[in-house]
DNA sequence: GATCGGATGTTGACACTGCCCACACATCCT
DNA sequence: AGGATGTGTGGGCAGTGTCAACATCCGATC
């Protein structure tokens, strides 16, 4: 009834619509909210036409989850290739989309049953090191600590630490960005110096 | 029927059996599969019983994840005062009890709805900033960025960052570990010299 | 252009869940 | 002895995920 106007009986693009619904609640009542039925009901179309695109609930959140992923690395790369950057880019989504990141990086979802989700994950944390090493890597596997530079790996953990605890509410996010600016310049010991020369926007 | 043996009809101690049964079910068969009534059916009570004691599926998964923080509590203790096996045994916790830690840390429970659940969160991260900074700091509240030490904060975000990785099966134990060995050495810049001073155990 | 197959959406049903109600039982206090 | 109170029971309701059978539409093929 809105990109093509069909017939009202096909939906032209319920793959979408379900995802964006499933997206819109996830974000206004949280990840509880988000029912097969409920999603339906805001696409307009019966409670189990769903099933025609995801097999089921874990599925079409894994799919609400691949699309943060997306999301998530278009961020990184627009954010430069400085460090501090970077890191502000990170745990800013951690907050604008905290719903969405809880169930990217939560326990809902097994990353294992969903390859689509699993190779988005991986997409963005290599574009992660790419970016801030500056250099090229190849995508899809999981994470390779001997492919992933020392500093990123370091660094990764730093700023989803303080993501998490920023998202959980045990840290404000201006404790946490001092800290991750603090860190950011006072503790470099540049092991991996190439990345760090280049002076980078801002 | 098992501590105090009284009729039958009444437990006993059924909010500790509802607990314990959780948190079977949690290690078991993740969050999801921790309902009201199979708690109640594994305790051998009515499927409305657990009212009695807990609000809402959600105030149990409070209690558990309360509890939870307290074995962190306690393993953090046990680890001694040196950094890199407080880091050790955080670790641990996550993998050894990673559902259980994906509640604690996870978008599940809202712990300003729960204060018990809150205090013993802040209760855990006030100890391992007391092990930490070989001081004492009152418990209680949020995490204060202004009391706990810089340092401490610091350490604490990439612990939990590589925590969460790793729980998230982003990265291996192996991997986690060894950054983080080898980061506790080769990062110290003793901001906070006093802490680092004692030789502490191990 | 008619026909048929596959993709997509619908209706109905089942088992399960959280939560609310009224009721039964046990214990304790006066 | 007799309520008052805490604790467990049974029934019921609305909501959910999922399955099966059916309806409808689109596009390829004859």
């Amino acid at each position: 009834m809105s990109t093509s106007d069909r017939t009202a009986y096909h939906h032209g693009d319920l793959r979408r619509a379900l995802l964006d619904g499933a997206l819109e609640i996830l974000r206004r009542e949280g990840v509880g909210a988000v029912s097969l039925r409920e999603v339906a009901r805001v696409a307009g179309v019966s409670h189990n036409a769903p099933y025609r695109h995801f097999s089921s609930r874990e599925a079409l959140l894994a799919g609400v989850a691949a699309e943060g992923f997306h999301r998530l690395r278009a961020r990184l790369v627009a954010a430069g290739n400085e460090l501090t950057a970077l890191g502000a880019a990170y745990l800013a989504f951690a907050v604008v989309e905290r719903p969405c990141f809880l169930l990217m990086f939560g326990s809902t979802l097994c990353k294992a049953d969903f390859p689509d989700l699993a190779a988005a994950a991986t997409d963005a944390l290599m574009t992660l090191d790419r970016i801030a090493a500056g250099r090229a890597t190849s995508t899809g596997g999981p994470v390779d600590p001997d492919v992933i530079g020392a500093d990123t790996l370091r660094a990764w953990a730093i700023v989803h630490g303080f993501a998490h605890l920023v998202a959980d509410g045990q840290l404000s996010l201006e404790a946490a960005s001092r800290a991750l600016a603090a860190d950011g310049k006072g503790c470099p010991e540049p092991r991996d110096a190439v990345a760090r020369e280049r002076p980078a926007g801002t």
